[in-house]
DNA sequence: CGGTTCCTTGAGGATGATCAACGAGGGTGG
DNA sequence: CCACCCTCGTTGATCATCCTCAAGGAACCG
């Protein structure tokens, strides 16, 4: 879901420039701002004791993130970092949930937003409980396959580390996975690229 | 969020029984209606290759489940199975969406149920993803405290097996960790039941 | 061409799963 | 009342798997 720039801007929305890596919000911070991305990319993350990240999911150009806090009045379960210089517009709280009630076609676009992401989240719980190494990355490279199509295999255009943070796994064992399920032809590598 | 009773039954919806175990929908159906329970409770899970059972959740008295498929047309990514003896109230998708449209109050609770359930998913994922099963346990048993009363502890009205397949552990890393858990006193345990 | 980021491989170890067997409690019907 | 059953809890031994640590190689970019 995106909200139509100019009405934005038309309710005091105002655009804020952020670096590579800087924080957008830490986890455990209250929600105050409605967040749409007008270029630039954000992962939503969550770091463990020893520092290892998990990944709950990247966010680019034209999408929001970080909605469901603002409607239930709850801190950030996660962080928020933009991986890429990023120009992000920010809306307060209020302002947002005015917008809601003013628009019901809105309302309905970040509804059914959710229920995609409820269900997404549902797909990749289920892939990580599955506790095998080679159904997480197969469940992650379905997931976030750019095109449907079956007959030719695609370039991912992630790192290995980040397939180890968006699986929970560390980046040798996704290597390692990864040049087996090679072998068996679930995705092919050529020059370290990796095409599924 | 629950949608009044009789509101749905002017829009032609029926009560129906279910047994205990029996099954209210599969994974991969495609979804047809509305659920709200009227009496009894309802567990989604999902199955892995070895049958080894991962829970989405419990739902009980008053509580509607499975409503993200209908918004998205998708199927459901986890069976829902009675857990109890259980009456159930269904609505046909297609009554369910105008209601959606004609009243906007309801809409918005959904919308906020919704905003709810990702962020107590992001939670759990988080605590899955944190690996060490004693955290696992730790987090389930916080956000399934009934009473926020921090003095005293509180019985757990969970089997070790239900708490296993809510961690995605097994039931004897469940109770090993647990009797570790109350030699450090983060539990009580008393005459095999669990005090949080 | 020097630096940075990413990828790769091996060896060793910790940990949770698995398997198997048994104990404990609660409810029901004879 | 007690004998049985069924579900739940417990314990120990062994095993497979992924993590950890360490070291080095490859690709890319200004």
């Amino acid at each position: 879901m995106h909200i139509d720039l100019n009405l934005l801007f038309s309710w005091g929305a105002i655009a804020k420039e952020y670096k590579k890596n800087e924080v957008v919000f830490n986890e455990d911070e209250f929600a105050n701002f409605y967040f749409q991305i007008i270029e630039g990319t954000v992962k939503m993350i969550n770091l463990n004791d020893e520092g290892k990240e998990f990944t709950q999911g990247y966010f680019s150009e034209g999408q929001s993130f970080g909605e469901p806090p603002l409607l239930i009045n709850e801190n950030y379960p996660s962080a928020a970092i933009a991986i890429h210089d990023s120009k992000i517009i920010k809306l307060s709280k209020d302002k947002f949930l005015k917008i809601l009630d003013e628009y019901p076609s809105i309302q309905r676009n970040l509804l059914n937003l959710m229920a995609k992401r409820i269900h997404s989240k549902a797909v990749t719980t289920k892939a990580i409980i599955n506790q095998k190494p080679e159904y997480r990355i197969n469940a992650f490279l379905k997931a976030h396959k750019s095109d449907l199509n079956n007959d030719t295999k695609q370039l991912v255009y992630f790192t290995r580390q980040e397939i180890a943070n968006f699986t929970g796994l560390r980046v040798e064992t996704v290597i390692r996975e990864l040049s087996k399920m090679s072998k068996l032809n679930t995705v092919k590598i050529i020059n370290h690229k990796i095409y599924y």
